[in-house]
DNA sequence: GAGCACTGC
């Protein structure tokens, strides 16, 4: 092997002691509840975040919000809400604390070991509640659950009284519920003071009808309490969330990691997928396998299947003496079963080698890993209202760098080796730019209508999102008449916030009810809820398409995924039906879940969603335009198509049914550039159709009709 | 001729 990557550097990163962490056990469902806690009692007691308990509640009793940093290992995430509980923050029966986290596994597993570590039943004491699941009661004292989850929660309790606390785990993360909800809570914070302010001075409710809180008219406002909230991030940025919430106090809690040592490259890398499998089979044949897994951080599916396949035809030309590798792909679209292999140990005399992206950052943590890769990118996703949504290749900042090298520092001291050279590492930002301020805001804006925030230009954001992404949604729900003329919730509005979807999904199906097929458009509203119904693995692209090849519809991918829906319904949901189809088992279970709530959603909302258009299908098309023809676009004579709304080239992507397929209009479900501008989910329409769903807008069309 | 990661009572 003559080619190299040379790496300088060596410095530790992470300090800390090096004690073996929090040991767990496998399952263990006792019966006893109070035998398991006592048992993990001195565990607990072992934690960092321990030493600062004291320090922690005194905190929260005197400001009304705390900040604490914890690092990765100080157990501030299960320890932080059992001290709260334990020192009477929550009341029984009345009020609760409620501790967010942005990913349902989070909230799940973390709810299941407190309520262990509690001594109680989970869903008793100790609960959690996520989409699709509640496992809690109204005697659940502590909790857990997604912030998307409270967000949506506060749509119908504005003040949430019935919690006490509030505890946001993640903050660095800055996901856009995150963000939302710092925003909403320093809100309800607020206003909960005002009000508890006026009862004081006995002056009655409706004097704070200046806020969006005022007009509650309840008598029992007087008895509110203060809501603490408590801000927990793993990142040293505390004093940013310090200063939006009046200067709160800080807290430091260290963490328990064992030492990585960090190399650079010599010099700046040209290729980083072919420097990552040099780097791959350096650290293999240098290094013992026994010291061990190595993990590579890559930027997409294309990027670790070319590394895949690099390495396989290394690891063929390998000698003797070196143990075997193996090569194991995680990403999100990858099946469940296969995504299983990366964390069943390496057999004898292998190594095992991790190519991820960064689904492995944060949502999922592999045993065994001592040596990470770091190729130095990730993609992002944009959104700028002149361009439209993108996902590109970019560098990471800093902070991510740095939680990519502790991945190799969870069970004993690890190594770091970045593609990259350390004045490139000096030149990247040190965070990752909040997810507020590069998506689409149409959804955020209809929720903070729904929740009583009128001007949303003017809404206290942490990092306000630039202008003119908050005056594009503005535009577009009032073109999805869910706002007036004066930038008013319509009764519409009102209606299609109620739904846990983008505003153009509720719009469609809003239209459904009156066109009598909601049954299938609400199928298909939760199959386009997941992003790879059909695995696509790059050694049987073939096969793959073929097999879709039988669910395909000549009127593109909406109805072509409500065929699949029902062939998948035929079979049973059978797991080889599925493998044979190349269907993704987990994305349908989830399509179901989706449904079964929307469909619930309908009834309460006043729609059968039994309704069904039979054999007929346009009107289910004519029901997504009258929420998509935002989406839309006409074959030019060049055979190209070209968007109605901004006149740009459009190409349909090579997944859809509609690929090198010709016809008038198409309207699709988004619209990304990466390559290219590539629509996806696509489907066929008439073009009268499109001026029909918004006369306003696209009128002309029907006049230009022959 | 090709898809980062999440979430929603």
């Amino acid at each position: 092997m003559a080619r190299k990557v040379e790496f300088r550097g060596g410095a530790q990163e992470g300090e800390g002691a090096h004690g073996g962490g929090a040991k767990r056990r496998g399952k263990g469902a006792a019966v006893d509840h109070r035998a398991r806690a006592r048992e993990l009692r001195a565990q607990r007691e072992q934690l960092p975040v321990f030493g600062a308990r004291g320090a922690i509640v005194r905190e929260v009793r005197r400001h009304a919000t705390v900040v604490i940093v914890g690092e990765t290992g100080s157990g501030k995430t299960t320890q932080i809400p059992q001290y709260l509980l334990e020192s009477g923050f929550s009341r029984y029966g009345e009020t609760a604390i409620a501790v967010t986290q942005p990913r349902r596994v989070a909230a799940t597993s973390v709810a299941k070991r407190v309520a262990e570590e509690v001594g109680t039943a989970l869903g008793a004491r100790v609960g959690y509640t996520i989409r699709f699941e509640d496992c809690s009661c109204d005697k659940t004292q502590l909790r857990f659950c997604t912030d998307g989850l409270l967000l949506r929660e506060i749509l119908s309790d504005p003040l949430l009284r019935r919690y006490s606390v509030v505890v946001l785990d993640e903050a660095h993360e800055r996901t856009l519920r995150t963000d939302i909800l710092l925003g909403m809570l320093r809100d309800i914070q607020r206003g909960r003071r005002r009000r508890r302010q006026l009862a004081a001075q006995g002056q009655p409710q409706g004097a704070g009808a200046h806020t969006r809180f005022g007009d509650d008219a309840d008598g029992a406002a007087a008895g509110i309490g203060e809501l603490k909230i408590i801000v927990m991030s793993a990142t040293l940025d505390a004093d940013r969330f310090s200063a939006y919430f009046d200067d709160a106090p800080v807290l430091y809690v260290a963490g328990r990691q064992f030492p990585v040592t960090t190399y650079y490259t010599v010099a700046p890398q040209a290729d980083y997928l072919d420097a990552a499998h040099l780097t791959v089979l350096q650290i293999h044949t240098e290094t013992p396998s026994t010291s061990g897994d190595i993990l590579v951080f890559l930027a997409g599916q294309e990027d670790i299947e070319n590394v895949e396949r690099l390495l396989a035809e290394a690891a063929a030309h390998l000698p003797r003496a070196v143990p075997r590798l193996l090569v194991c792909p995680i990403f999100a679209a990858l099946p469940q079963a296969q995504q299983a292999l990366v964390f069943e140990p390496a057999p004898e005399f292998t190594r095992k080698v991790v190519l991820a992206t960064n689904i492995a950052e944060t949502s999922l943590t592999i045993p065994g890993i001592r040596h990470v890769v770091d190729s130095g990118v990730h993609k992002v996703r944009g959104f700028d209202p002149r361009i439209g949504e993108s996902l590109l290749v970019e560098p990471i900042s800093r902070s991510s760098a740095r939680q990519r090298a502790g991945r190799a520092g969870r069970e004993a001291a690890g190594f770091c080796y970045r593609l990259y050279t350390e004045a490139d590492f000096a030149q990247l930002p040190e965070d990752a730019v909040p997810e507020i301020r590069r998506c689409q805001l149409t959804m955020v804006v209809l929720q903070l209508k729904a929740a009583g925030v009128d001007d949303v230009l003017g809404f206290g954001f942490m990092d306000a999102p630039p202008k003119r992404a908050l005056k594009h949604a503005l535009l577009e729900l009032y073109a999805l008449e869910a706002l007036d003329d004066r930038g008013a919730l319509t009764a519409l509005g009102r209606w299609m916030a109620e739904f846990p979807l983008d505003p153009s999904y509720s719009k469609a199906i809003y239209a459904s009810r009156a066109a009598g097929c909601t049954r299938e458009v609400v199928d298909i509203v939760a199959l386009l809820s997941v992003d790879s119904l059909f695995y696509v693995p790059a050694d049987k692209r073939d096969e793959s398409n073929q097999a879709q090849a039988a669910f395909r519809s000549r009127d593109g991918d909406h109805l072509t995924y409500l065929s699949l829906l029902r062939a998948y319904q035929a079979a049973g949901g059978d797991k080889d039906w599925c493998h044979e189809h190349f269907v993704n088992r987990c994305a349908m279970r989830h399509v179901l879940d989706v449904r079964q709530q929307l469909t619930r959603l309908c009834a309460r909302l006043a729609i059968d969603p039994a309704q069904s258009c039979g054999a007929d299908l346009d009107p289910v098309l004519r029901c997504f335009l009258s929420g998509f023809f935002h989406n839309c676009a006409l074959l030019q004579p060049d055979g190209s198509y070209r968007s109605l709304n901004g006149s740009q080239t459009v190409h349909v992507h090579p997944g859809s049914a509609l690929f090198g397929k010709k016809t008038p209009a198409i309207f699709y479900d988004q619209l990304v550039f990466t390559s290219r501008l590539h629509a996806r989910a696509v489907s066929a329409v008439d073009p009268l159709w499109i001026a029909q769903a918004s006369p306003k807008l696209y009128g002309r069309l029907a006049s230009a009709a022959p």
